[in-house]
DNA sequence: AAAAAGTGTGCAATCGTTCCCAAAAACGTC
DNA sequence: GACGTTTTTGGGAACGATTGCACACTTTTT
């Protein structure tokens, strides 16, 4: 007897909301549950008469449908996985309110995953969230992600992936990009113009796409005012800057060359560097000219002040949910993919405040 | 007919993952699905050799259990939410981080959802989360928020919740916040003792917690040094500082006044705050000290550099969660809550760097 | 040798929805 | 009024997992 008292109490514990169900509602109503359901979906079968009822009854008690037993019975979630590195990131969290932008009007939740820049976390991450049905996923590959076949196994299970700012070669489907390239070229030629002649580029492991295309730009520029390439002065950071040891060294190994200028090619670096240069030669710090890749809001505090290339974040994360959503929702297979390429805006130098003044 | 094929061909695009069930399981090994299910959760029930078979298949197939049936079955879903108001907020990532740490120890993942500081967002996203049948919530209130009431009756029909940073009064749960009266009194003490006497205090709106308990440390680090509290120097924004044209109001309002410190008294205000003075009275904006609470990790680039009150964000995130927890697991109803105080950390303005060499 | 206790397994209900299929009701038509 | 049509509804089987209960079968106890 007591025994059941106390089952009763637990059971009611776990019975966290007695929100009624569909049933409830048949019951109530001397309905069957499947006139009930098809009511709420406004089916053209219901009676005009019988579906008023039924929506009245709802509304009255306050029904939502249980989206765990749709996902369990339809076979999907009405979310979509969000894969970046880390959040802290103004470029990502801008990208994620972009997704979040679109995904809540086409009533889909997301779920947001860090990396962390390890390709181990990203798989786990990836496969937890493939667990949970996502429908689909938005994903930006981690600086270490070299293999991406548990990526295409789950793609060719029918799960559909989008890339975005970090995508690979050989995948087909829809990726979304800045125009790396141009963002680098128009980066380095503003250095240039400026009057620098040894411009070092800091970048990401080699491995992204973002750091080949970001390279070529730099290289271009270099090429177009006939300064010359040199390849000691290109320092890849293998974890992006997540271990601040990794930038001191490469700044270390960088300013022997006596660069005017550094082109950096990543948000998470560009932060990085200026605060290596300033705690490792605070004396030079302010000398050296810094065109970077940031989508910080902060960047006007910043001191040294530094030019910089943005990235239309929020609009990335649209484009790519627009494209997740179209795959989705697609009736058959997706066979033509698209890669969209976004420009990037150049913020110069703020040359009255930042360096005068302070 | 015709109709037949595509429903099929668009089934079988939604079947996303042949991972395999318990039943296939079952099927392959001649076993029913209770010992297949009784197997994999190792219970006593079953004799070792047919756990040791099953197990053995069930990795052969690398099965995995779904967790919308699990979750549908046992009304729980093993993840928690979370509300912040905005991810871009290096405090909040970094609690984020602290929370993820613990939850992913214990099996739970996590859903995070924004409120950008909007108490109709927030409603929407708990309400949300709540659908989704989340275990438990963990929540920091926006600035907007008054009315708690939707999130009493959540907690009455049974969902554990656990504030953490601003948290509610008259709402028996666990909280988790940092000292804020003794970081703000830190913060505005060590303006006094440099030298400081006119001090002005921009502080968050006056619903939040953490707005009152930081405007008392500010009046008796005041107090204790006889400087006369004076009313018209404490502004306050009722946004959080989400809007530009809020802070340079404040900023205009407060200047009058001629403060020669200021002590600001959340992350977003402090940032925000910085950012309009350089741009509305850009010759004044290093003559005046500045003390705010800032999680920012990019505070050493800042200029004018400023004296920052560090909140303990990621452990904050851990101990809210295990709280969390704790009430999730708890095999009868809470009763007796905790407040946890975390200590705040003051980092004086590095004098040496930020404000000589720029 | 019979009864009791202990093992290992399977059946079937359940969670809240959706949807195929059939059945009932309403309507026309001859 | 009997017979097709159309409209509206209900029954019941899924979806994948968990679990109380019953059933065999073996071992121990009396």
């Amino acid at each position: 007897m007591k025994r059941d008292i106390f089952c009763n109490l637990y059971a009611s514990r776990k019975m966290r909301f007695e929100t009624s169900t569909i049933k409830d509602i048949a019951k109530a109503l001397g309905l069957s549950t499947s006139t009930v359901s098809r009511a709420l979906r406004d089916r053209y079968e219901i009676s005009e008469e019988t579906k008023k009822l039924v929506l009245a009854y709802a509304e009255k008690v306050n029904y939502r449908a249980n989206p765990i037993a749709r996902s369990l019975k339809e076979r999907r979630s009405y979310s979509i996985g969000i894969i970046v590195s880390e959040i802290a990131n103004n470029f990502f969290s801008q990208v994620i309110n972009g997704i979040e932008s679109i995904a809540y009007d086409r009533d889909y939740h997301v779920i947001i995953s860090q990396s962390h820049e390890s390709c181990k976390q990203e798989k786990l991450n990836v496969e937890h969230l493939a667990s949970r049905s996502i429908d689909g996923l938005l994903i930006a590959l981690s600086s270490e992600t070299q293999d991406i076949e548990y990526l295409r196994s789950l793609y060719a299970k029918g799960l559909p992936i989008v890339f975005f700012d970090r995508v690979p070669e050989n995948f087909e489907t829809h990726k979304v990009i800045a125009n790396n390239f141009k963002g680098a070229f128009d980066a380095t030629e503003h250095l240039i113009l400026s009057g620098k002649r040894t411009i070092a580029h800091l970048t990401n492991s080699e491995n992204l796409s973002i750091t080949r295309e970001r390279l070529k730009g730099y290289q271009a520029a270099l090429a177009k005012y006939n300064i010359e390439f040199k390849a000691e002065l290109v320092k890849y950071c293998q974890h992006g800057g997540m271990h601040s040891i990794e930038l001191e060294e490469a700044v270390k190994e960088l300013l022997p060359f006596n660069p005017d200028g550094i082109f950096i090619s990543s948000d998470r670096l560009t932060t990085g560097c200026i605060m290596a240069l300033k705690k490792t030669n605070p004396g030079v710090a302010h000398k050296i000219a810094i065109a970077g890749f940031t989508n910080s809001n902060l960047v006007e505090l910043f001191s040294p002040s530094l030019t910089s290339v943005k990235q239309p974040a929020f609009e990335m994360g649209q484009v790519a949910t627009e494209l997740l959503i179209s795959m989705i929702e697609a009736k058959r297979p997706v066979t033509e993919f698209e890669v969209r390429v976004l420009d990037t805006e150049l913020v110069k130098m703020q040359k009255t405040l930042g360096n005068r003044f302070l």
